[in-house]
RNA sequence: UGACCGAUGGUGUAAUGGUAACACUGCAGAUUUUGGUUCUGCCUUUCAAGGUUCGAAUCCUUGUCGGUCAACCA
């Protein structure tokens, strides 16, 4: 059998307008965010959708903004986007925006007025809401519904030219107050805000809404197929009416359910909201959901399309194990991270029988994933070495393959260590382990023909470098913190960030910089963070590696 | 007490009227100078009831459950 998936429903679509000659067989597809925030991983799946269908059927995809509330877009968020788009490996065919047609887009307005379809609307938001009924019960018209298209004419010209204050008036399609659909129910396509644009300043007073702007975008542009998620289903016979009415360009909308993660929480306000009350440090800390945040926690590009890929296009509504995530991005890591050693929590090792003062370099092979091993690095050994706290107990349970008295181990890249003694201090705490080595167990040449289940890593301690390092863990404690009780702020992690202030690296991290991947061995995925500066490191740990030993440790 | 959409293992996604499969997770084992990787095996699935059919996850009906919709947001 093979195990190539079938087509999801949008390539079934594609394949098939493809196959019927529809646009001549052209494919043109858009991501369309409002820059008024960073995008997310579910932006991230919404880009791989968009770019990958046009790719797949030798189509091309628009980037393009909606910009057509002044008051929430900022230049920032455009920047941030064509980078987070371009890191993620994408080229769009054009930069637009919605802005840009805002002239046709009037024209349009002017169009339904004179057909008929269009009203100007002096009532307020209040009253606006009140006669739009609800889902179950019809609304009642608006007092100005039938007003001349003259008037109409005439007072949305001087809506345009600034003759009113915001929220004085709006202009509104005429369909149908007893739509069982809301969105038809005399949606209001224009309105009044004397506000700066980020790109054509003051020129506009008014400005269309969404419903009256996304479908014409994308009918100017010619967009084949115009893929969003589920929640805009509703606003599709409203998007058709227009291109109707209009005759315009017929871009199809198609919705797919958008993706979710569990133990973080995916909602631009929400985010929004961690940001501005700190919970976080900002849009890219590394705890966020952000494609920023990813690149700076050290997620690959192609780990994060690879997620996005293999889970899929539906239409019902999902949740996705943030272990998956994590699952590509280690997956992705194995093949390219340079492994290197690092003690996060370090205690002294002393090798009793190796001369003091004595160094010799040692050679560790970079990656056995990669295929050539990554090379080689070299490695200073000494008397007095840093190993990890943990790989010590005094009383140790027969399956463990680490440091206790008597018990024997290698040292990665080293020789195989045999524990003599230890010393303790007034708290019980260890303050040094003392070891005896096997001079003919240096690795690559080991003639001892000795056997040792556990191996170790260390630092060198004249040789260790002193860095910080951050630990991060899920930002929630809960799977889902939108769908609890209550604020899901009451269900953050407080222990999602850790610091470790004084942890020792390796000499060959020396010029590591942001950018560069790591394989801490045995400790996880690990990147330098931008706050890094020459003189003081800062590694961000990526992902654990998967830990069935802290598993085993957790059934006793 | 509306309209629309959806329902396949723990989580996702396939199977397009003809043997329910793939990945992740979980469990067991092998290999391993990372308790990593790799390899092997195992567990677990069609919301319910009717109907159509030689045959239904798929089509029809009804029900149940979930989602979306009442911003001068997108």
């Amino acid at each position: 059998m093979s195990t190539e998936k079938g087509p999801n429903f949008l390539e079934e679509i594609i394949e098939e307008d493809v196959k019927n000659g529809k646009h001549g067989g052209r494919v043109l597809t858009r991501f369309p965010p409002e820059p008024n925030g960073y995008l997310h991983i579910g932006h991230a799946k919404s880009i791989c959708v968009n770019f990958g269908l046009a790719q797949q059927f030798n189509g091309k995809t628009n980037l393009r903004f909606d910009d057509t509330n002044p008051e929430k877009e900022e230049t920032e968020y455009v920047d941030s986007i064509k980078a987070d788009v371009k890191w993620l490996g994408f080229e769009w065919a054009n930069v637009f925006y919605a802005s840009d047609y805002f002239d046709q887009i009037y024209d349009f307005a002017v169009t339904l007025i004179n057909k008929g379809l269009a009203y100007v609307d002096d009532s307020t938001a209040e009253q606006i809401a009140a006669l739009k009924g609800t889902p179950t019960e019809a609304g009642k018209p608006s007092p100005f519904r039938d007003r001349s298209i003259a008037e109409n004419l005439d007072l949305f010209t001087r809506m345009k030219n600034g003759e009113f204050k915001d929220g004085e008036k709006v202009l509104r399609a005429k369909i149908d107050m007893a739509s069982p659909n809301m969105h038809m129910r005399d949606p209001i396509i224009y309105r009044i805000k004397h506000a700066h644009h980020h790109r054509t300043g003051d020129k506009w007073c008014i400005y269309p809404m969404y419903d009256f702007a996304h479908g014409q975008s994308d009918s100017i542009e010619k967009i084949t197929h115009s893929i969003c998620t589920l929640e805009f289903e509703v606003h599709k016979p409203l998007y058709e009416w227009f291109i109707e009415q209009l005759e315009i360009f017929p871009s199809k909308q198609y919705e797919f359910a958008r993706l979710n993660l569990t133990y973080t929480v995916m909602s631009k306000r929400k985010l929004l909201q961690l940001v501005n009350e700190k919970h976080v440090s900002g849009w890219d800390d590394p705890r966020m959901p952000t494609i920023s945040a990813y690149r700076r926690r050290g997620f690959t590009p192609e780990s994060i399309r690879n997620f996005a890929t293999r889970v899929g296009v539906a239409r019902r509504e999902n949740i996705i194990d943030v272990g998956f995530l994590e699952f590509c991005v280690r997956e992705d890591l194995n093949k390219r991270a340079n492994r290197v050693m690092a003690v996060l929590d370090p205690v002294k090792l002393i090798i009793t029988n190796y001369p003091e003062g004595q160094t010799e370099i040692l050679t560790g092979e970079n990656n056995p994933e990669a295929e050539d091993h990554g090379g080689t690095r070299e490695l200073p050994f000494s008397r007095e070495l840093w190993i990890e706290r943990e790989d010590f107990m005094e009383n140790a349970p027969k399956k463990f393959f680490r440091l206790g008295p008597g018990l024997s181990v290698r040292l990665k890249h080293a020789y195989i260590i045999k524990c003599e003694d230890f010393k303790k201090d007034a708290d019980g705490n260890i303050t040094e382990i003392h070891c005896s080595y096997i001079p003919e167990s240096k690795s690559g040449s080991d003639t001892s023909g000795i056997n040792v289940k556990g191996t170790i890593h260390w630092v060198s301690v004249p040789h260790a470098i002193t860095v910080e390092v951050r630990l991060y863990d899920r930002l929630f404690k809960v799977e889902d913190p939108s769908s609890e009780e209550g604020d899901f702020k009451e269900y953050i992690n407080a222990d999602s960030l850790q610091v470790i202030n004084n942890a020792f690296v390796e000499p060959s991290l020396k010029s590591a910089k942001p950018g560069d991947l790591f394989q801490f061995i045995r400790k996880g995925y690990f990147c330098p963070d931008t706050d890094s500066t020459t003189d003081h490191l800062v590694f961000n740990r990526t992902v654990t590696l998967k830990d069935t030993w802290a598993k085993e440790q957790k059934k006793d």
